[in-house]
RNA sequence: GGGGAUGUGGCGGAAUGGCAGACGCGCACGGUUCAGGUCCGUGUGUCCGAAAGGACGUGGGGGUUCAACUCCCCCCAUCCCCA
């Protein structure tokens, strides 16, 4: 491929080769740069400029997901989205639009700190360094974006304001009536006047200092909490539960993850649970990712229901309420606390041997399925290909509505952490009951009349409930649907005190603290009494200490008692601190933790919109105008935001969460972050490996015959990731190298829709490159360099198509299609190549509608055809819409579904005329037979029933 | 196990229910060239045929329709997410 850039002999002097590309291309980033030329302005601020060309325009706001800077650079799959959205903010921009296009760096994170631990190197000059060399690899790549707009989460200038909103979110409580986060101030101020009781009633003043601020502790958007959490000792950490594998070990390092109480930050995300899910209709986003979101919320609708026993009731969690009457079993899972209570010394009498486990007594029984159960991850738990087991208690409760006796069963499908750790069984109706009913030759009690031709076991389905009447006790259920029964079934437990509607989610809070060095510390100290002080906003930034060793203390993996010990607790000095709070000097000992890699990806976007403010993340107006709803009712956000599927759930959860905190407190006028989400594709690779499994470089394999040889010996190919240890990684530097930055834009751009996955072929890239070829051959005679173009306006055909491709072009770069973009003008450069002179008239058009994919060579074009300045600002062409309409048209004529002919007919032809002329076309075909049917599609074809 | 996505030439892909295969790669032939892993042109779904032409053809099976890659039902395969 590198021989596409040397130097042959006989290559006319001007022809568009890599080395003019690269030479073009170095002088128009200069140029770019030099000029500012893609400075967005602000409504006010210092990024405002009323002279600006786009100054008051319309605006669209296009985001990226930004990148963490690895130590590896890209590869020609990574910068897909950003040449795509670089491809649509271009075209935006000539259309009229003030374009907002920046790009930024998610730098605090894991990589550069575990280097830091190898080598002693401070991750801020690993990172850094990485961010320059990323810097370099795009800027080869000609993104126009805003320079001025770069943003890094390291910055302290940036993580002030990351650590200011963990301030807004630590002093808010959420209002549950109002449905919005309020200032912690009114809460107080609530409790003082008496508006809102204190959680055991008594008068607010009559609460010690500490009791009141428990009080409000509790009620805080981010808290400290007991909570059982993922401690792994290998890593020193804790981890996330998306951070744990499905087997209970770290993602990272394979460690063995404990479930541990430990005392960490939590972010109250569970109370925006009702506003996530709801305000993902007001979202434009692909909806398998609002269907993921819905299922990482996970709402469920029920009710709680208390069983009695005479050891306290078992509240169980229930979705069915309705199906009450077929509850025949209660089952606890193997930890729940009510276990012990219940299990009494001896096997009642009547206890059939199924249920016993082969064990003497309820104890043992219990005590060996424990063990059995512990030894279990989650997942192999709830697996529902495995047999169900479990073993009585030997206690039995009250049935809430008929008072019968049920049995409780302790068994590993129930999860303690979920829901109450205990559900009434109903297995008629539901799957795992079913199973497990069928193991222990429990009742299986019909309450739902299931549709007909039903095959037996559970039935989920809807229909009439049947045996549900206890009238003797208010309650009947017979005949009712779903919704009706459910809702009365909740009534009857409400006013019967045994139990109430509810609704659970799989959402839980979000563990927000990490042992770890590389991230945003808290504005967090203690006092003398343990308790969380937030500190004032002047104090802030609150920056990260230097620090010997980076590395949090690790323990043997197994050590599931040992206590996390972070890196910044080892500076003392940086620890223990004398402040001035409000009441004098004191000492307070710091948070030393530090914030996870979310924190900064949470609102990076508003930092686009006003970096240099010194006052404010952003200015409200600046806000307002990128960002603000365009109509009431609409959320707001960015116009676009492009980014990998991969973050459906967390980062676009976690950021929305914080956006709304911001909404709710004023700081914002949109209550989404973004409008429109597009998920791009990812650019995949064929790898090879030998007979020994090891991977050979992918571009020393040839292919012979549908088999694949690495010199002599076979190869097998398989299709994955781009990456270095499969020996497949093919990088943008190569590309630019070899064909320009120009041809390798066009062909990610070309290769297929943005949106859908597909195999990198460094062989195919050549297409793009004659493309371009041949735009630069119809403009510049290769020869002398001077311009072919003629001011003879072109020919009708040409100008036809030329029309043609300039209103498909607009839709696919309104759509997001570029490929079809590309092909289309692909087309119409061919068709101009075969005429003996370009016309200026398509030669000017065809040059503006290649900016956006070709911004270099399109630039030069430009230039040669007289034009002073920059066409970045050009106006995109606009299609004469009467060249889009054909004087004539040609119909095919079908007869029973095959094209038996053809008739071309004038454009306004009434359709008597197209049918008279398409029988006469295929009277051949029809055999004088009379047609049993005649369609005429307007404009379209003519179909034939004969 | 549940959910989602995808299935069209040798390859990437194109087609408001209206002529399947635009555009590109590859391949073949021709031109340019001392030469060609350059550039240009022509051709290229499969089968039959010298050609004209014909038959078949969008993972498989069924259905709706004058007309289905497109809409509906069942099945198969691959990939992704969740458990």
């Amino acid at each position: 491929m590198s021989e596409a850039a040397a130097p042959a002999t006989d290559i006319p002097p001007y022809r568009y080769t890599a080395a003019l590309a690269g030479d073009i291309e170095q002088r128009w980033q200069d140029t770019w740069q030099r000029e500012g030329t893609f400075h967005a302005p602000n409504p006010t601020g210092p990024l405002a400029d009323p002279t600006h060309p786009r100054a008051g325009a319309e605006k669209l706001y296009v985001l990226d997901m930004f990148p963490y800077p690895s130590g590896a650079g890209l590869h020609v799959g990574h910068p897909l989205g950003y040449i795509g959205t670089d491809c649509f903010a271009r075209y935006q921009r000539m259309a009229g639009r003030n374009v907002l296009h920046a790009m930024g760096f998610d730098a605090f994170g894991l990589p550069a700190e575990q280097y830091a631990v190898q080598t002693g190197t401070h991750p801020r000059t690993t990172t850094e360094a990485n961010i320059e060399r990323y810097k370099e690899q795009l800027r080869r790549l000609g993104l126009a974006h805003d320079e001025r707009r770069s943003v890094s989460t390291i910055d302290t200038d940036f993580y002030r304001w990351t650590q200011w909103i963990f301030l807004q979110v630590f002093n808010s409580w959420y209002d549950t009536d109002a449905k919005r986060a309020r200032p912690v101030a009114e809460l107080i101020a609530e409790f003082e006047g008496g508006q809102r009781a204190t959680p055991d009633g008594r008068p607010w003043a009559e609460l010690t200092v500490a009791e009141r601020r428990a009080v409000v502790d509790d009620h805080r958007l981010a808290y400290v909490s007991q909570a059982p959490v993922n401690w792994c000792p290998g890593l020193g950490t804790v981890l996330a539960n998306e951070e744990v594998t499905a087997d209970g070990r770290s993602e990272r390092g394979n460690f063995p993850v404990f479930k541990r109480n430990l005392k960490q930050w939590m972010m109250r995300i569970t109370a925006y649970g009702d506003r996530l899910l709801e305000d993902l209709d007001t979202l434009d986003w692909p909806e398998p990712i609002k269907l993921q979101q819905r299922n990482w919320i996970g709402r469920s609708t029920g009710a709680h229901i208390d069983f009695v026993t005479g050891q306290g009731p078992v509240r169980v969690f229930t979705t069915r309420p309705d199906t009450i009457f077929g509850a025949t079993y209660l089952v606890l899972a193997p930890e729940h606390e009510l276990v012990d209570a219940l299990v009494p010394a001896a096997w009642p009498e009547g206890t059939r041997e199924v249920w016993t486990g082969g064990h003497a007594s309820p104890r043992a029984a219990v005590e060996a399925y424990r063990k059995a159960a512990a030894a279990k991850t989650d997942v192999e738990r709830q697996s529902d290909t495995r047999e169900k087991t479990g073993v009585f208690t030997g206690g039995y409760a009250e049935h809430p509505v008929t008072g019968a006796p049920v049995p409780i069963f302790v068994a590993d499908y129930v999860l303690a952490g979920y829901g109450t750790g205990a559900i009434m069984a109903v297995p008629a109706e539901d799957e795992r009951d079913h199973a497990f009913a069928e193991v222990f030759e429990l009742p299986i009690v019909r309450t739902v009349q299931p549709s007909e031709g039903f095959a037996g076991g559970a039935y989920t389905g809807d229909g009439p409930r049947i045996n549900s009447a206890a009238p003797e006790v208010g309650l009947d259920l017979d005949g009712l649907g779903l919704a009706d029964a459910k809702a009365r079934a909740i009534a009857w437990l409400e006013a019967n005190g045994r139990g109430a509607g509810a609704v659970t989610w799989r959402l839980r809070d979000w563990l927000f603290s990490r042992q770890r060095y590389w991230g945003e510390p808290f504005p967090i100290v203690y006092d003398e009494t343990g308790a969380a002080i937030a500190l004032p906003e002047e104090m802030l930034p609150v920056e990260l200490p230097e620090v010997d060793d980076f590395s949090p203390k690790t323990f043997d993996a197994d050590d599931a008692a040992s206590n996390p010990e972070t890196p910044l607790s080892r500076r003392r000095d940086w620890v223990e601190v004398e402040l001035d709070l409000g009441d004098g000097p004191k000492r307070y000992t710091r948070e030393t933790n530090v914030m996870p890699q979310w924190a900064g990806s949470c609102w990076y976007e508003l930092r686009y919109l006003d970096p240099t403010n010194t006052t404010r993340f952003a200015d409200p107006e600046n806000e307002r105008y990128w960002m603000g709803p365009r109509a009431a009712g609409d959320c707001g956000g960015t116009d676009l935001y492009v980014g990998g599927a991969e973050h459906a759930v967390l980062h676009l959860l976690y950021a929305r969460f914080w956006h709304k905190v911001l909404f709710d407190l004023g700081h914002v006028s949109s209550f989404e972050p973004f409008r429109k989400l597009f998920n791009q594709g990812m650019i995949q690779a064929y790898a090879f490996r030998d007979s020994r499994g090891a991977p050979v470089p992918a571009e020393e394999v040839v292919e012979v015959d549908g088999r694949w040889f690495h010199g002599e010996a076979e190869v097998a190919r398989e299709y994955g990731k781009m990456g270095k240890s499969l020996k497949n990684v093919v990088t943008p530097d190569e590309m630019c190298a070899a064909y320009g930055a120009d041809t390798f834009r066009v062909y990610e751009m070309s290769m297929g829709p943005l949106e859908v996955s597909r195999p990198w072929d460094t062989r195919a890239v050549v297409g793009s490159y004659r493309f371009l070829q041949r735009v630069w051959r119809a403009v510049v005679d290769e020869e002398t360099g001077e311009l072919r173009v003629t001011d003879e306006p072109a020919d009708e055909a040409t100008r036809r198509l030329l029309h043609k491709v300039i209103d498909g072009v607009r839709g696919d770069m309104e759509g997001i299609r570029f490929n079809t973009a590309i092909a289309k003008l692909i087309e119409l450069t061919n068709a101009v190549t075969r005429l003996p002179a370009t016309p200026r008239d398509v030669a000017e058009p065809l040059v503006l509608m290649l900016a956006p994919f070709a911004p270099h060579v399109a630039e030069e074009l430009w230039r040669k055809l007289g034009h002073a300045g920059s066409l970045a600002y050009a106006d995109f062409p606009t299609a004469d819409p009467r060249l889009l309409v054909a004087e004539t048209v040609t119909y095919p004529v079908q007869v029973n579904g095959k094209v038996r002919g053809r008739i071309e007919v004038a454009a306004d032809a009434a359709e008597d005329e197209v049918r008279s002329a398409a029988l006469e076309a295929v009277a051949g075909s029809l055999g004088g037979k009379e047609p049993r049917k005649v369609i005429v599609v307007k404009g379209r074809m003519v179909s034939v029933v004969a």
